[in-house]
DNA sequence: CGGGAGCTGTCGATAACCTGTCGTACAACT
DNA sequence: AGTTGTACGACAGGTTATCGACAGCTCCCG
C-alpha cells in the first residue's frame, strides 16, 4: 500500500472513456502563453497531443501542419482577430470543431451563434475541467456515427454526462453545479487520490482566490447526498486529499 | 433506423439519427461561405454527409459527382442564377428534392410555385432547427407515397411533425410557432440536457441578437400549457439548462 | 387602409437557490 | 495529552430562475 496514493500499486483498471487508438490532437490558440500552456499541459496529462499558438498567423500555420482534431480558440488575438482565424480555418475546407474562449463582457454576444454547428464556447476565466469536459463532448459528437453516451461509474454510483443524471444505485441525486463538477473530477480520476489543491485547480476557475476549505465543504455536502444510502464512497486520505472508490475490504 | 422517416423504428426508446446505415447525402449551395458551412456543419452533426458549393457551376459539378439525396439551394448566386441551377438539375433527369433559400423580400412568390413537388423553401435568416426539420420532412415525403409520419414522444406528450399536433395525453395543445420549435428541439434531444445558449442558437434565427431571457420565458409559457395536466415535464437544471423527460423517481 | 387579435421580446420584482467564510467540534496521528 | 488536520452547522451575500405586465410588431379581416 502506497503512502501517497493510499492504494496498492500495479496495473490499474482505469481505461479512458473514449478509446481511441490514436491520440487526440489539440491546437490551443491564445495570446496569453500561460493560459495556452495551462490548457495544453492538462490535455497532455490526459494523453492528448497538444500544441499551442500565440497568434492568428501561427494558428493557421499550425492548423495546416499539425492537422488537429479539435481547436481551442481565443477570440481576442493580437493580429488576426479570432473570427478571422475561424473564417480562414473554415475557408480552407477544414471542418475541425472549435471551442471558443471569450472574455465575460467582451464579444460574448457575437459569439452566440457559433455553437450551432456543434462547436461550443466558454467564458474566461473558465475551469480547466469544464473546458476538458466540453472538448470531450464536442469530440464525441463530431465523431459522427456511433458516438455513445458518456457514463462514469464507480461502484454503484453512476454519472451520465449527457443527461447530467447522477445515481447511487437507483436513487437519483440532485447536485448543484459545483458539487457535480467536483464529483465528476473525482470519478474521472478514480481510483487515484487527488489533493485538495488539484481539485481546486481543476474544478474552480483559474485565478480563483479562495484558498480556503471550499473543497472540504463541497465534499462534505457531496457525502451527505451520496452516502446516506450505502457505504461511504468518497474517502479522505489524511494529509493528502480525497479519492472516490469502493471501500477496500 | 429508418431510411425514410429519419427516425428510429422498433419498440425501444430513442435511437439517435446517426445510427442509420446509410447517411443522408446533402448538397448545400450558397455563395456565402459562412452560411453554407453552417448548414453543412449542422447536418454533419446530425450524422449526414454534407458538401458545400459556393457557385452554380460548382453546384452542378458536385451534383453530378456526389449524388445528393437532397439539396439546399440559395436562389441568389453570383454566376448562374438559382433557377438556372434548378432547371439544369432537373434537365439532367435528377428528381432530387430541393429546399430553397431566399431573402425575405426577394422572389418569395416565384419560389412558392416551385415547391409543388416534394420541395420546400425557407426565408433567410432562418433557424437551423427549422431548416433541418424541413429537410427531414422533404426527405420523408420524397420517398414516395405511404411515407411514415414522424411522431416525437416523451412520456405522455406527443408531437406529430407533419400535422403539427401536440398532445399531452389526449388533450390537444395550442402552441405558438416559437413554443413549438423550442419544444420540438427539447423533445428531439431528450433526455440530454440543453443549455440555454444551445436552445437559442438552434431555435432562433442565426444573427439573433437578443441576449435576454427569451428562452426562459418561452419555457415558462410552455410549462403553463404542458403541465396544467399531469406532472411537470420540462425540468430546469439549475446553472445549466433545460431537459424534457419524465421525472425520475 | 384602419382596427383588432395574437405573438414576441424587454423589463423588473420576487422567490428560490447556491456558495464561500467563519467558527467550533471532532478525529487522527505522535 | 498535545498537535494537526478534517467535518460540517449556520449565515450572509450573491446569483439564477420564474413569471406578470407591457409595448412593438405582424398578420388578417373587413
Amino acid at each position: 500500500m502506497c503512502r501517497l496514493c493510499a492504494r496498492p500499486h500495479g496495473p490499474t483498471g482505469r481505461v479512458p472513456h473514449y478509446e481511441r487508438v490514436e491520440k487526440v490532437r489539440l491546437l490551443v490558440v491564445d495570446d496569453d502563453p500561460p493560459i495556452a500552456d495551462l490548457v495544453a499541459t492538462v490535455a497532455r496529462y490526459e494523453g492528448w497531443d497538444a500544441v499551442t499558438a500565440n497568434s492568428g498567423e501561427e494558428a493557421l500555420r499550425l492548423a495546416g501542419e499539425f492537422h488537429p482534431d479539435i481547436v481551442v480558440l481565443d477570440l481576442m488575438l493580437p493580429d488576426v482577430d479570432g473570427f478571422g482565424v475561424l473564417d480562414r480555418l473554415r475557408g480552407s475546407g477544414t471542418m475541425v470543431p472549435v471551442v471558443f474562449l471569450t472574455a465575460r463582457d467582451g464579444v460574448a454576444d457575437r459569439v452566440a451563434g457559433l455553437t450551432r454547428g456543434g462547436d461550443d464556447y466558454l467564458v474566461k476565466p473558465f475551469a480547466v475541467e469544464e473546458l476538458m469536459a466540453r472538448l470531450r463532448t464536442v469530440l464525441r459528437r463530431s465523431a459522427g456515427p456511433g458516438f455513445q453516451r458518456s457514463v462514469l461509474r464507480v461502484a454503484d454510483l453512476t454519472m451520465d454526462e449527457d443527461t447530467r443524471e447522477v445515481r447511487r444505485g437507483d436513487k437519483l441525486l440532485t447536485l448543484t453545479p459545483t458539487e457535480y463538477e467536483v464529483l465528476r473530477f473525482l470519478m474521472r480520476k478514480s481510483p487515484t487520490v487527488m489533493t485538495k489543491a488539484q481539485i481546486l485547480d481543476h474544478v474552480w476557475e483559474y485565478g480563483f482566490g479562495g484558498r480556503s476549505n471550499v473543497v472540504e465543504l463541497v465534499v462534505s455536502r457531496l457525502r451527505r447526498k451520496l452516502d446516506d444510502t450505502g457505504e461511504p464512497l468518497i474517502q479522505t486520505v489524511r494529509g493528502f486529499g480525497y479519492v472516490i472508490r469502493q471501500a477496500a475490504e
